[in-house]
DNA sequence: CATGCTGGAGAACGCACGTTCTCCCCTGCT
DNA sequence: AGCAGGGGAGAACGTGCGTTCTCCAGCATG
């Protein structure tokens, strides 16, 4: 097995033991029993347990931002366009191995602890955040918009993870709607 | 000291060290040190650390809502009630000390782990949530109102954690002055 | 004074886990 | 065949920490 299958694989069991239990109660033993990648190949691959970690989210970042632009991208309209990002979520929070946003999730393990954590925590929102105002921009809303519907979005990210369910996202999808009908 | 007040300084130290630090990374030996509760005293009154973080989980739920109510209740009109509970909020982002949401934090962590800190948490996102309805039901305004609003809170909280500052607050509110305007 | 109880200080224990090390097999080369 | 090197399995090591235990000082009681 080369590097790069190896590296796939141990980021592949990372992120379904990571995302599905939480950083800190999954060992590297984990790691290597879920990959099939050696304790000292892993080792190679991330000298430590904190840069298996940041890569996790970092390939989360760029997938999950991939798949919501997707998605999102295939409605031509700009105005429902942003309502699509809550379709979307809804999706998502369908989806039977869904445990909340992992970036929170991570914030709320590591956030105190890894400044790396929390900074790339911070940049993942700030990069979604930045996408919405370029929807906001792209129907020629407002730019105060942006503000509202990041909120809606995070909350109802917030509170799948914790009880579950799509509903809060057809809420905040209906709220979004009322919001840009307002104008 | 008796029991009642070494009790008091246990909690007291768990708050301000799991609030500001994270759970898992404070130990009973930093509680000790913090309180001035001997370990054999600490394990008297609280039988394992879970103990101690469910104590401290539901102390913190009956004085936050307190503090919430307390202040909202300042207000007689009974709509600008809905919008006072995002003032708390901005007050509370604005505090020394904050970290974001004890709960959400805590779910973050352990979540995944331990059912018992999951149900805490889900009992006070759904005590704050029946608490919103109530006002959204006191001011006459139809039931369809609290989600969105408590999206926003939620939202608001989890973005003032991450990133800081009392903004998420201000935009949270204005977004709900316009959806409560919007009926 | 002797005796027994309470509670504090902190050592000790056990375990989990991040990280490293040892041993050995397999493969490819000469 | 002989051998060097990479890789796997898993033991070993060190540390942190939850929990328990040991020891002793202080104090109330006969």
């Amino acid at each position: 097995m080369d590097s790069a299958t190896a590296r796939e694989q141990a980021l592949d069991a990372a992120e379904s033991l990571f995302y599905g239990r939480g950083i800190q109660s999954v060992g590297m033993d984990d790691i290597r029993g879920a990959s099939g990648v050696s304790l000292k190949r892993l080792y190679q691959l991330f000298p430590a347990k904190e840069h298996l970690v940041e890569a996790y989210l970092e390939r989360r970042d760029v997938r999950w931002r991939g798949r919501l632009a997707e998605y999102v991208e295939r409605q031509p309209d700009p105005e429902r366009r942003i309502l699509a990002v809550f379709d979307w979520l809804e999706e998502w929070f369908g989806e039977a191995d869904f445990r909340g946003c992992a970036w929170i999730n991570s914030y709320g393990e590591l956030g105190a602890r890894s400044e790396r954590v929390a900074e790339q925590v911070r940049a993942h929102k700030r990069a979604f955040r930045d996408y919405l105002a370029s929807l906001v921009a792209g129907a020629g809303l407002p730019d105060a918009l942006t503000g509202p519907l990041y909120l809606l979005a995070e909350g109802a990210m917030v509170t799948a993870g914790i009880t579950g369910g799509t509903r809060p996202a057809t809420e905040a999808r209906e709220a979004a709607r009322s919001l840009v009908a307002a104008r």
